[in-house]
RNA sequence: GUGGCUGUAGCUCACCAGGUAGAGCACCGGAUUGUGGCUCCGGAGGUAGCGGGUUCGAGACCCGUCAGCCACCCCA
């Protein structure tokens, strides 16, 4: 018999963990919705050009990372890796930016790398992109949403918002040029890959790292010099309205990011928690990619919450949530069984928030209220002979020092209202 | 793609100069047959990741492979 395994870094998401996942996504789906945020489902394969095209043809995503395949029609077919060029492109076949837009969306991502802390192969984001606004404010207020979340899930002030304005296209062409004139003659003092890079990807060399490379990299030309005046003005606007906001930020002159679709604005939020993969969120704004779609010129900003890091990050503070049952139902033996069914039935109906948990292949009393104390419910609600004799039902506290106690079937409803009244209360 | 560490019951781990496996927790049952949490007693559960090699004999040594973890790379 042939055992099987999942694939190398997909991993299932367990009960243990899911009531985690589940207050995660209530709390981002309150924070998205408070800010006009509205949801959008996208498809988790695309033509295999429409990362090529706005991710970068020559990044690393691209060249070595993503799960392509032909489909029957031979045509190339890829995995999503990421999801903002979808959200693009359905944005662009939909014409849904000819207003300002605002929009999310959350679920797997597929990346064919090795797996490690905070890495695996399919992983979930949380992607918030808005369309249609040139202006900071709506950098800002990305970046607020963001904040509101880290603040909702309790993992503020575990992290630090690092920040930088990269420019535009051409900014960075003639960045690039110098850049690569000063590193060229100092490229016996870099590191191997930084070499390698000094053709394929230069602005990657800016976060290598090696201390040697950095340390050529102290005397190297500074991107902010290269920026025209009015990604300038943006870019303090954008710091000072920040500064409204009480959130505080480090500008990291080297932030530059791996996707080649960001211009102007790019931002990080990092911890110190999770090792070597220490950004939990990473965006920026994309100007010119609405229209490589073929769309009208639209600008466009966004982010991307990795959710597994997330999670890690909440996990590492000791955040728990449990979601044990309210009641537990006992039942002396088929008898009382059939004759909790319809009453339990009734129950569900009237209390929709009610957890009832009933006891599922017989065996003793005692072993019930083992299973009983086990699940974590509040109440144990016991049908014995005598209650369903009297129609009435005993409910025995689990977790408080207190007599149990026996009421009609009739009672049963406005004690239990009761209880929940005060669990709300409390 | 590169490197390091690891791979024994559901979980966390141990043992032994290489002689054919054990603990704790979890699980099941019981301690006057309608009541849990504590304690005690008993029980079940492993072809030691997989394949090959060395050996009279390997879970223990060697090789390969797969997987996990961590790091590089890259990114969320």
């Amino acid at each position: 018999m042939t055992t099987f395994r999942a694939i190398r870094g997909m991993v299932d998401i367990l009960p243990e963990d899911t009531p985690l996942w589940q207050s995660m996504e209530t709390a981002a789906l309150e924070v998205l919705s408070s800010y006009g945020y509205a949801e959008i489902r996208l498809p988790i394969i695309e033509p295999t050009e429409v990362f090529a095209r706005s991710i970068g043809e020559v990044t690393d995503i691209v060249e070595k990372e993503m799960y392509s395949f032909a489909d029957r029609n031979d045509d190339s077919m890829t995995l999503r890796p990421e999801g903002t060029a979808g959200c693009v492109r359905a944005v662009v076949q939909h014409n849904l930016a000819v207003t300002p837009q605002r929009l999310w969306y959350m679920g797997p991502m597929f990346r064919y790398e090795r797996p490690q802390k905070g890495r695996q192969r399919q992983f979930h984001q949380l992607g918030v992109e808005a369309f249609g606004v040139a202006t900071p404010d709506q950098d800002a207020e990305l970046i607020a949403l963001s904040r509101q979340l880290w603040r909702r899930l309790g993992v503020d002030d575990a992290l630090t918002l690092e920040i930088n304005s990269i420019g535009s296209a051409d900014d960075r062409a003639r960045f690039r040029d110098a850049l690569v004139g000063y590193l060229g003659e100092h490229r016996e003092s870099l590191d191997e890959d930084s070499q390698r890079r000094l053709e394929t990807n230069p602005l990657r060399i800016l976060d290598s790292k090696s201390p040697d490379t950095q340390a050529v990299l102290d005397s190297a030309p500074v991107l902010s010099d290269y920026l025209d005046a009015e990604t300038q003005a943006e870019f303090t606007e954008l710091l000072n309205q920040l500064d409204a906001l009480g959130i505080a930020y480090v500008v990291n002159p080297r932030l530059v990011r791996g996707l080649d679709y960001y211009n102007k604005t790019v931002f990080e939020w990092t911890t110190e928690h999770l090792g070597a993969q220490s950004t939990v969120c990473g965006g920026g704004r994309y100007d010119t990619l609405v229209s490589t779609f073929g769309g009208k010129d639209t600008p466009a900003a966004g982010f991307a919450v990795g959710l597994e890091r997330l999670i890690l990050l909440m996990q590492a503070l000791d955040i728990t949530v449990s979601a044990p049952a309210d009641l537990y139902v006992v039942t002396a033996d088929d008898d009382a069984y059939r004759h909790s069914l319809p009453r339990l039935d009734a129950l569900r109906r009237h209390f929709p928030d009610l957890d009832i948990v009933q006891h599922l292949g017989g065996g003793s009393f005692k072993s019930q209220f083992k299973r009983a104390d086990k699940s974590g419910a509040a109440w144990a609600l016991v049908y014995g002979d005598a209650e369903v004799a009297n129609n009435q039902v005993t409910l025995k506290p689990l977790r408080a020092e207190a007599e149990q106690q026996t009421v009609a079937d009739a009672e049963l409803e406005s004690f239990l209202a009761s209880y929940l009244a005060a669990a709300q209360s409390a």
